[in-house]
DNA sequence: CCTTGACTTAGAGTAAACTTTAAATTCTAC
DNA sequence: GTAGAATTTAAAGTTTACTCTAAGTCAAGG
């Protein structure tokens, strides 16, 4: 068992953050101790890691709630979640995809302002000599 | 030259966000027709070819704004320009590794549901057969 | 016991990046 | 030269994902 600041350590999201993800339905359920305080379970960690995959791939805190919701209907609901993930999946390669062509036209434009620095600076030391 | 419905359909974003971008310092110095309408240029485009590069590889708008006001600035500010795309190519970068590092669990997620669902749908059909 | 620090809640506040509104002006085609 | 569509502005509104605040509760050390 976890307190909510073991887990935002183990997580690196903060305790603010893990108590919004709560009450927006990512992760439903933590048991609480006498007083009240959180306790998580390996289990609930082990869902927050998906949690934050799903995070981390651009999927909205929204898509996730839905996500986790037919987690939470178990076996039913087994077609609609692999369709999600799929298009998900889709989703991510496209945007890897993306970012990779834009990548080049980064590496392109450093190149290209990398070249036009050196020159710049030849024509200030050359003009430093005369 | 181009109006900005024009320029709309080119880059994908809309007149509102092209406005928006203007006011924000991405671009500058569009003319105008007597009357005030914007009229952009071929350079305008390549500025905003730039721009929505930049911000497809998750650079920010704050920080778009301030390559392009360098840019405007001219050849002394050469080295802060080369520096900031180069550090942003190693973020894009590192943003790109991480997200094929997520796909992968994502695509073991898609395997394991798919892999269940299979299962589970062999179950209803032979509960069916029954 | 009592202090101190972590935790609780509901709800307000923030930041980024748009997006919409409203009212006025301009352009274009008949 | 006029109707109607497109454009202009400033400013308010929206969405997403947090982030912070206040006021109170709980737990561990001295």
């Amino acid at each position: 068992m976890y307190s909510i600041r073991d887990v935002s350590r183990k997580t690196g999201l903060t305790a603010h953050t893990l108590r919004y993800y709560e009450k927006e339905g990512l992760l439903c359920g933590v048991e609480r101790t006498g007083g009240g305080f959180r306790q998580y379970t390996d289990d609930d960690l082990e869902s927050l890691g998906l949690i934050c995959c799903l995070k981390n791939t651009g999927m909205s805190v929204q898509d996730i709630a839905r996500f986790m919701e037919l987690t939470r209907q178990g076996d039913q609901t087994l077609r609609e979640r692999v369709e999600m993930l799929r298009r998900h999946r889709e989703d991510v390669i496209a945007r890897i995809g993306e970012m990779q062509k834009y990548l080049e036209k980064v590496t392109w434009k450093v190149n290209f302002f990398s070249g036009k620095l050196e020159a710049y600076e030849a024509g200030l030391q050359d003009a430093g000599k005369k």
